[in-house]
DNA sequence: TATTTCGTTTAGTAATTACTAAACATACAA
DNA sequence: TTGTATGTTTAGTAATTACTAAACGAAATA
């Protein structure tokens, strides 16, 4: 059992992969990501390119938008036209990001879309058993949706959601 | 603008197979629970066929994996063979449910993974710089990964994370 | 201007995942 | 026992997503 430590960080990287994959991202982000938490030095796109062995083009556009969800920051170096990489270590402001990109995008259209059969509902009233039936049921949701919301919309707040705050959480669910 | 019942149900089906498939989960999943979610009696496998569109095999994998997640119970009736399905209502049970679920399978696999560098690395100490950076972020990794875990333990805990609790956290975070 | 060095985009391929159709298994009924 | 009504499994297909290779573009340097 007496692993190098480039064996070790080999491992470390193949674990974030996996975890990348289970929350639906790609297996390369977390490939990236893992390569970048363990440098002392923020790496260049080539660099990550060597380590991690996929293509440019992949690091490319993956690095752009882990960067997008402030899991990395870009940098420069003065005479120097690289781009350099380097992990976020707050992952408590990473999650934050990663809401507030959340926010946009995808999931904030399909939640209005429950939104819109509300309305529609409304617009269309009916005394009918099926119709109130319905309409509840949607009205559910759409303040579940709500109350998951203005949850995130709170952490996004937050200046920074630090283990103290964890561990407050922690004691009012008792 | 005046739509029919069944048009605006159609539309919420395919709206929460968009926000299904944004978790990560299969867009018929999402269109299972949302005909159930709309439907006031429990339905028969071959009734949500129907109403989906999707084939039996499908269906039948799909709402055993909602089961397990606890977003759709199964009932039967005396004297009559088949499976009834109806979708669980209260979200918070559910998401306790969903946690639970995730807590076993992949994630914990993969989270375990890190735990399993750390000691690497501790079975493996050296005096050297890069090797203290290397064990120093892996540690704390670990540590968010176990925050988290807590808070999803701490959930699932709960008898019913109701929006009163919500709105408790809410005010913690101030 | 031509050349080099970088990042990005694109068009196509590989891998994965969702889904279908049909065979299968089980339990009940005749 | 055979037939029928159910749910499950399986083997293959379709659709999606991740990734590659290579062309491109922009900026700096010669």
């Amino acid at each position: 059992m007496s692993n190098t430590l480039s064996q070790i960080k080999k491992d470390f990287v193949e674990g974030l992969s996996q975890i990348s994959r289970f929350w639906g991202f790609p297996k390369g982000m977390g490939a990236i990501f893992a390569v970048l938490y363990l440098s002392p030095t923020a790496l260049s796109l080539d660099e990550i390119v060597e380590r991690t062995g996929l293509t440019k083009g992949a690091v490319s556009t993956e690095v752009r938008t882990l960067a997008r969800m402030g899991l990395v920051h870009r940098s420069t170096k003065l005479g120097d036209r690289k781009d350099y990489y380097a992990a976020e270590t707050d992952f408590y402001a990473a999650i934050r990001s990663i809401l507030q990109e959340r926010q946009n995008s995808e999931f904030d259209r399909a939640v209005r879309s429950v939104k819109e059969t509300l309305a529609a509902l409304e617009a269309n009233w009916v005394e009918d058993e099926e119709w109130h039936f319905v309409y509840e049921r949607v009205k559910a949701l759409q303040e579940f949706f709500d109350a998951i919301d203005s949850l995130a919309k709170a952490v996004i707040r937050l200046e920074s959601l630090g283990l103290s705050n964890v561990t407050k959480i922690l004691s009012v669910l008792k």
